[in-house]
DNA sequence: TGCTCAATAATGCCCTGGACAAATTTCTGC
DNA sequence: GCAGAAATTTGTCCAGGGCATTATTGAGCA
């Protein structure tokens, strides 16, 4: 095997892991980790186990915990922090189903999963799809990557067919025109979309009218597009990665620009962690108080 | 009007020119620009006029272009330079269409153009709305946003309704099994993933079997991910913007670790600008190809 | 004991200025 | 007019320093 596809250089190890290049050489300075080898032109190379324990102490990071406590930790020790941090399984709900579609996603039967996933969608219609089935088994897959029982290409797969059939769903609604309006998108640098979609998924049912930008709109435009298409509602989704700091300020920001009479929304995992309040802004920690929400705004 | 929403910091100014801020700070060492004002803390403090040149420059390096020569040209000449570089317009092909949907674009009209979308596919199917109608469109809307006159709010409303379009249309098609098996993705850094789907609109009819991981996905991942599934061929997508250099270095690794009877096709934009030829990998220019190519391979 | 506020530590991000390899352009000799 | 050498252009990496913000710890007090 070449060894070329092994090692990483910074930047790719800045895009793999979301961790900055002055994160990275940073920590190697003050923590002496990760400590990479260097190429014949003294650049850092990263090997494969490096990174596979930059992305687990970045996903731990991403839950609260600080670096300089796992800097140190082998792998085998923050995959434990890892389990007691996902907290108690609600072993009840419907480990069945999680156990069925992991099955299918590890064993690359992407058919099989795409019919998993609209066979169940048609079960239980699209908002309790969402809020019980999609919650659920997000939390396994993210899990699962975790305990490194999944590769981030099955990861993917699993991403993208939920996604379409989300998409199918949402689409087979038909667009109402009255409504309350909501303008869905997500901060630069936030780039899964996801969570964008399962919002739009429970409220176009209640009657909302839905217009999403997709990822990363840049504030100004997201000021922009609000008042272009004069929307009731500014909802925003963070995943747990997404930096607390620049969603505070961002938010503020928003809040600063838009008119009072628009609500914003910030919901998806970050929502969590934060600490202070944000005046003006709802925060959604949670899918299922998305539309008790709606129906107060 | 408040200005803090206005002047960005150099990582804010990365995230929406998609030029580093290594790129950034030596530009201003080198030519002098962009030479950023300063705040108490002496960080760099991008003005927005400054940001929109830096796209502009951006934008027009994609297309082969050098920053020495572009530097320092104020900003309409770059326009200027923008509109040779579009080439001569095929006149005759759909001015119209395009300046209908242009016009609906930015008069903000998201029922329209999704009706406008959903009422051409289905007038050309699937394969003819995506090689004339989508590959034309996305052209216009390129040139109109570098042009200045589209907001980068209002091209994601066109991506994202366009992207849905695609969606609903390729779920349509049955699940074939035994065809020609596709993995469709992205390089890690390369975002847009409407590529993708226009590759997959253009093969699904042709009874292709794709299977699409998104975008980003890891090389490594790539590769386990055509073992796993047993592809017979690789797509990827390049954007323009894509680094020449880590498109050239991915694909020959990508090569080199895939089995000699799985075909790599490396496709989009970026690939018109490729000199050398990349042994093992075919190249699709332009979408047309790869239906031809589906047929060979 | 428990709580609030201040001191201390931890952390991420920005800065300067240097170096170098790869790619491109220009020059030179035939 | 052209191949190959030399010069220039350009992106990326590096070291090490500094600072603002946030978390943690400690002290004083109720």
């Amino acid at each position: 095997m070449d060894r070329s596809i092994i090692l990483l250089n910074i930047s790719a190890v800045e895009r793999e892991t979301g961790l900055s290049k002055d994160v990275l050489r940073v920590w190697e300075r003050r923590y002496g980790f990760p400590k990479p080898g260097r190429d014949d032109n003294t650049e850092r190379q990263y090997s494969p186990e490096q990174v596979a324990k930059l992305r687990v102490i970045k996903r731990l990071m991403d839950t609260g915990m600080r670096p300089g406590k796992l800097m140190h930790q082998p792998l085998a020790e923050l995959n434990v922090l890892a389990d007691t941090r996902a907290g108690p399984r609600r072993e009840a709900t419907a480990p069945v189903l999680e156990r069925d579609v992991l099955a299918l996603v590890r064993g690359h039967n992407a058919p099989a999963l795409q019919h998993a996933f609209a066979h169940l969608l048609m079960r239980q219609g699209l908002q309790r799809f969402v809020l019980e089935t999609v919650a659920t088994l997000n939390r396994a897959v993210g899990e699962a990557w975790m305990r490194g029982e999944l590769q981030v290409f099955e990861e993917h797969l699993y991403t993208e067919l939920l996604q379409a059939a989300l998409r199918s769903a949402i689409n087979a609604f038909p667009r109402l025109s009255g409504a309350p309006t909501v303008l869905l998108t997500t901060f630069p640098g936030e780039q899964h979309g996801l969570g964008l979609l399962m919002v739009e998924a429970l409220l176009v049912p209640e009657g909302a009218q839905c217009i999403s930008l997709g990822t990363q709109t840049p504030l100004d435009d997201i000021v922009r597009a609000a008042l272009a298409h004069k929307v009731h509602i500014v909802a925003l989704s963070f995943s747990a990665a997404f930096a607390l700091r620049q969603a505070g300020d961002g938010l503020s920001e928003l809040r600063r620009h838009l008119p009072a009479s628009t609500h914003i929304w910030a919901g998806g995992e970050m929502t969590r962690r934060l600490r202070k309040s944000l005046p003006g802004v709802r925060l959604i920690p949670d899918l299922g108080t998305a539309i008790g929400a709606l129906r107060i705004d």
